[in-house]
DNA sequence: ACTCGGATTCTC
DNA sequence: AGAATCCGAGTA
């Protein structure tokens, strides 16, 4: 079998709106390839942050050195360090008009984002990362037959954002029926 | 140059 | 409930 899939995610995917993508990536397989061993993720958690607007979003004071990639087009990886300690793993979305990302928030294996990317051995190196291309990481459409619906609640961790946007249902989370 | 605080996790 | 621990972003 080929070690770079044909099942890998493409760039139109990617180029939907935020909330889009984020219900659609519930669900799916997150890969990462290391030196000898490939792992498949089930993803199960994710948030999706949106443009200037939305003021939970680190695109609410625009274009700046840590969220630039953001505002290309969808399909890259963006990571940042929170508390001094701990990568949060992000996808981009849209054309590249409109910045969005999607946080990565739990896998079926890891719950919580610092321990995805402990896990996946995901830093800072992966910033700007084009899932389309990487050798390292990207997604597919996962093959097990599994039977779920998606749960929607208000993002976690956001308490700086004002109700309008703390209260909006853009955490999509994966339940087993 | 200096301050502030965060899309979290672990331990007490 | 509090600590750990870094650096980007805002202010000047």
């Amino acid at each position: 079998m080929n070690i770079d899939s044909t099942d890998r995610l493409e760039k139109q995917f990617y180029t939907q709106s935020v909330l889009a993508v984020a219900r659609s990536l519930i669900g799916m397989s997150l890969v990462r390839q290391g030196q000898d061993d490939l792992k498949k993720y089930i993803i199960t958690e994710v948030e999706a942050y949106n443009g200037p607007e939305d003021q939970a979003s680190h695109a609410r004071m625009g274009k700046t050195k840590r969220n630039q990639v953001m505002f290309e087009p969808g399909g890259f990886v963006y990571v940042y360090l929170i508390y001094g300690l701990h990568w949060m793993l992000n996808i981009t979305t849209g054309k590249g008009q409109e910045p969005g990302a999607v946080l990565i928030r739990g896998l079926d294996e890891v719950k919580g984002p610092g321990r995805l990317t402990k896990q996946l051995l995901v830093d800072r190196s992966f910033y700007g990362e084009d899932l389309t291309s990487s050798k390292r990481i990207w997604v597919e459409q996962a093959k097990v037959d599994r039977k779920y619906k998606i749960q929607t609640t208000p993002r976690i961790g956001i308490e700086y954002a004002d109700p309008f946007w703390k209260l909006k249902e853009w955490r999509f989370v994966l339940v087993d029926t």
